[in-house]
DNA sequence: GACGGTGAGACACCCGGCGTCTTATCGTCT
DNA sequence: AGACGATAAGACGCCGGGTGTCTCACCGTC
């Protein structure tokens, strides 16, 4: 039943955020929204609005590495599982309509939180979710790796898209995995190598 | 040039209470989009945000006023001329969608502005629009008197639609008009007379 | 009847928006 | 060039209202 207040509490300001910006919702719209009081909120979430913020954040990603996830499944081997992850972010973040508005409105806050404020959080949360993942193909080390370069280059191709690369495209992430993740010979031919890199400093024990 | 900067501020406060909404809007927030500063629009506007949402109300009543009198043009009678703009203001009433908006998230003031504080702005400006174009077809005391009446007959089955009028519908004003604004004998056919009420009390001087 | 959870409200704090004023700067007109 | 009006930028005090914390009363459950 605490699970179920927060859900309601989280909903609420969402659409508190929505519906007026981030700097602009208010404590007291959230306790309309989710019908309860001001007291019952503030003991759900300890700190009040920061606390309240980055619950929300944490949710929200959470929903989008799960959605991100949901699309490896028939991942054959470590390139197509990093592949689909980087397409599948990357137009997950392009179609995300809240996302859109907020870099229209605040690009500075959002920047903030794609680039500094967030990264850790975001590095934290996308290696409890792919790690297990990768972790078919690579130790558990080159896995943690793998995935905070990802994030990194996912985010910043999509706060400032290349004329080179277009992560949505399977096609450019895996020539980019191939040449600059994944870097084996750089003349690995169009074969479905699963080769694992030349880089593995530990075996699985 | 100063009618300029007004219009220049009214658009920009009309754009800000479209994004955030009549109370979470601010006076920077006007100058940002306005690109002037705060003291221009002091200067511009007297007394700050009252006299601004003050003017952008009289701004946009005449507008809406405009528009429905450009209605009006080839209206014959009386009947007729007083039931375009009872249709004509309806139906512009219910396809205002920042109207509609603002109805939704803060019904109150809107009902406020429509019914108590707003109703004197409302006939006065409406007075000097329409009582020209009555005048053609009775005296100015009884000119006056229609158009208050029919201001807040309009706002009333707009706020609150009845069942029996729909003053979107020509055929339903036009009852209504016959009924209780032109009342003559009530067994009037559809024969499109143009009488005069038997209560005109003063004869045109 | 004890107890955890909740709503309602009081309280002090203080941020930030408001309205006013002053100063420097720019463009225009004479 | 000099005078003048309009504007931008900023400082200033004021104050409303949002914040975070606390207390108390109430309700349902065990």
């Amino acid at each position: 039943m605490a699970g179920d207040l927060e859900a309601q509490v989280l909903d609420a300001t969402k659409g508190c955020i929505e519906r007026w910006g981030v700097e602009r919702f208010t404590i007291a719209d959230v306790c309309r929204a989710a019908c309860c009081s001001r007291a019952t909120l503030y003991r759900a979430f300890p700190g009040g609005r920061e606390t309240l913020l980055e619950a929300l954040r944490v949710r929200e990603l959470e929903t989008f590495l799960t959605t991100v996830r949901l699309h490896t499944d028939g991942a054959t081997d470590l390139e197509d599982l990093i592949v689909r992850c980087m397409t599948v972010a990357t137009s997950e973040l392009r179609h995300d309509e809240q996302l859109a508005t907020m870099l229209a409105a605040a690009p500075g806050e959002v920047a903030t939180q794609l680039t500094v404020d967030g990264v850790p959080r975001i590095v934290r949360l996308a290696t409890t979710y792919f790690t297990p993942l990768l972790e078919q193909f690579v130790d558990r080390d080159r896995a943690l790796e793998l995935v905070e370069l990802l994030v990194r280059v996912v985010i910043s191709y999509f706060l400032s898209p290349s004329s080179r690369y277009d992560f949505a495209r399977a096609e450019d992430a895996r020539d980019f995995v191939r040449l600059h993740v994944l870097s084996t010979t750089p003349t690995a031919s169009t074969t479905s190598n699963t080769t694992n890199t030349t880089h593995d400093r530990s075996t699985r024990p």
